[in-house]
DNA sequence: TTTTATTGATTGAACGTTCAATAAAAAAAT
DNA sequence: ATTTTTTTATTGAACGTTCAATCAATAAAA
């Protein structure tokens, strides 16, 4: 039934049909045919608008990527104080946001996590949210430590984040995204607490 | 070149051929045949001692699972105290220990745990293993904590060490174990300094 | 009537599995 | 010590299946 201007409608329709078909039966078989007839449309018409399947997956992955910085700057917008841990406490809350975390981005993100390990261009795109992530949390840490410790601040932080991320992709039921969220806040209020003590982090009472 | 008794030997070589295959070219491209070259046998010898290659990617499966739980007993069995904190630190290093940190280890691990979500064998090797890490963590916390704040260090600390895992693995120049292997120590010191004043600091946001 | 969107049968390539054929070692017979 | 027979391991071409991509045909809107 073709009306004028159906390509954005398209396009986005089949995004959400490529999360659903990997949601149900992972990247491995979410083959064109499904995928597309999951959109109610034919198969034909993925080569026809994004020439191609994997053109198709990285659109998908590109939008689940960008939904992710959406939902991370709505929250930093949102904020009273600009304080670092109010900043960081945003990022934490924006990766674990509702639309996030729901089953069916939550199992594609993993899926291409896991491919972009061999596809140049997934891992680009990979990269580069990976570097902002960790850039954007390095600079917030450095307001209140030494570089060393912000770094390593970072990179433990971002590594709980993932980490939540993955369990909860693998954990039938699917992620907690209340616990997550505690447990990411509770080792963001460690790291606070412990800065300038870090050399010797037994030492808590000096 | 027949001789008696192969079986073993060709067992193991198919599966470590299988890792290399999936760090070279990922799981989606490691057909049996180019598993078979990299081995130096012909295809069809895959369906001979594995039945097909869905039994080669469960038996690939099972012996990085067994590595790590034996990497994790050689270092229990070497402890001279039998603390909490020691424990747990076996716990870390042998999560991080040089056989399965290394490329077609990790790389192989990251797949078969993207590939677990939709192939129930697979998914209940990852269970039975991921519940006994969870399981070895929590005993040990709860030796020190209350119950609630030693399942939330062990759901934490899980949680890390996958994390580390994962951004190893998806990191182009691999994991960098020393760096790892300390984030995780220094966290488990911030645990350990934290309990009996946790109760407070977590009920903020539970 | 022209333009735009969509279909779905077709095509060719790639895959896992099978199995009759083969070759080498081991065992038995000479 | 040879030769013959049996056993075991391995091959690789053939087969059936599945998939992504193509494109001429079609149908609805402009």
């Amino acid at each position: 039934m073709p009306k004028v201007g159906m390509e954005p409608i398209r396009r986005q329709q089949l995004i959400n049909a490529t999360m659903a078909a990997i949601d149900e039966v992972g990247l491995a078989e979410a083959t064109v045919m499904r995928i597309a007839r999951h959109a109610g449309v034919s198969a034909g018409i993925i080569s026809h608008y994004f020439g191609g399947k994997d053109g198709l997956l990285e659109a998908t992955m590109r939008q689940i990527l960008t939904d992710l910085t959406e939902a991370v700057a709505v929250r930093r917008h949102a904020l009273e104080d600009d304080s670092p841990r109010a900043y960081i406490g945003a990022i934490i809350e924006g990766n674990f946001d509702r639309t996030q975390v729901t089953g069916p981005a939550a199992k594609t993100w993993l899926a291409f996590w896991a491919s972009s390990m061999h596809k140049p261009m997934l891992q680009r795109l990979q990269n580069v949210n990976d570097r902002r992530l960790y850039s954007n949390l390095c600079h917030q840490f450095k307001r209140v430590m030494l570089p060393t410790e912000a770094r390593n601040a970072a990179r433990g932080l971002a590594a709980m984040i993932d980490g939540l991320w993955l369990r909860g992709a693998l954990t039938p039921e699917g992620l907690d995204a209340a616990e997550a969220r505690h447990l990411a806040h509770t080792y963001l209020d460690q790291l606070f607490a412990h800065h300038g003590c870090t050399t010797k982090a037994s030492n808590i009472y000096s």
